[in-house]
DNA sequence: AATTTTCTGTACTCACTAGTAAATAACCCC
DNA sequence: GGGGTTATTTACTAGTGAGTACAGAAAATT
């Protein structure tokens, strides 16, 4: 085994970028979701074979789990960089409003692959659902721990719920997702955004 | 035609109760949304077989469209008699509590056929996808009609933005549902409601 | 009782599902 | 250039998807 992850430079090299395959196969999900996206959907978009889908990734759901990886690691995501703003309620606004235009973007499917992959689904893909919500509780988890430091740090009152105000949070933007697959505009969710950051406590 | 639509009273009667048949089909595309749920689960759900469904309700879109409406019209609903509410914070309030609890209520599957029944899904479910979208639209329309009013009437102030309240209140309740689907308990997504009442105007 | 009408159960169709076997092609190393 | 290794292509499997034909069964009508 080689330490160095680029390519073995043994044997016939693959012919197409897993990166941009895997990108392919995020839009395809996101679209469809898992039940709703078959291996036809998949290599069509992808623009390869069945069999190089599967020695390249596994099979359907391993896909599945290596898009939203990608997805989740993507340099244009929003949540990453709303953590680290300095107030809690910068926090709250970076992410609400990241969530509402980043949603609607239509350089890619609207809403988030994490809320419609694997909502109501098949027992084939119970396995992607649970991930998927476990996904969700946890980064649900990173903004109540964000928001008890900030409560640590005195910027949130001392009987501020942080569990509560993280449940919101993530309740908006789930709630801005199904808007933005259903059509709502960047405008519009950025006006629901502004709205929920209304019950956000300020200056404590 | 008779005016009568209780059994036609001619031929071999049907052996099933089809209201009881669509409560259980409703529960099978509640629960695996459209793309998830196979006419075998359907049929077992329902106790009958193929041809007695299709007979009694035209194909798989028919029965989910049957399905909904049912879901609609249902007594256990909170949307209608949030609407009657006298006051537009007391619709609200109805509105986002009532979700809270009815869509964590374990007697029936977590969450909303509305939004789960076919939010990511496959080509075939496309006109589902359409229809669930459209009437979800509808419901925030009725929403804003009933916040119009109170404007009028004086109970809301005069530069409300009732559209943005309107859709306010769509997505907190779209997010209860995902929240609801992914195991949130009635206790948590009534102090989200709560939360997100705050940001709602009051006594202009 | 015979006829008509409608429903039910079995058995089927055919397209499509996820996944794979085997042959061939393209690369590196020697 | 030959041997080893890996990727691609074509063609396939076994199972399941939605939907249906047909024969028998259960009721009202005559």
């Amino acid at each position: 085994m080689n330490a160095v992850s680029c390519t073995a430079a043994v044997g016939r090299p693959r012919a197409f970028d897993m990166q941009i395959a895997l990108e392919r196969a995020l839009e395809v999900f996101w679209t469809k979701g898992y039940d709703g996206a078959s291996l036809s959907d998949l290599t069509s978009a992808m623009g390869i074979n069945k069999p190089s889908l599967y020695s390249a990734f596994g099979n359907k759901e391993q896909l599945f789990l290596k898009s939203i990886e990608f997805y989740e690691n993507r340099p244009c995501g929003f949540f990453k960089p709303a953590l680290a703003q300095p107030t809690a309620y910068e926090v709250a606004e970076y992410m609400l409003l990241g969530a509402a235009k980043n949603m609607s973007d239509p350089s890619h499917p609207q809403g988030c692959v994490m809320v419609q992959g694997a909502l109501a689904c098949s027992e084939a893909a119970a396995g992607v659902k649970e991930e998927l919500t476990k996904r969700r509780q946890q980064s649900e988890e990173q903004v109540r721990e964000r928001f008890q430091l900030a409560k640590e740090q005195g910027d949130l009152a001392e009987d501020t719920d942080v569990g509560t105000l993280a449940r919101f949070i993530s309740t908006v933007i789930q709630g801005i997702a199904i808007q933005a697959s259903s059509g709502a505009t960047e405008d519009q969710l950025v006006d629901v955004a502004k709205l929920a950051l209304a019950s956000f406590p300020r200056n404590p």
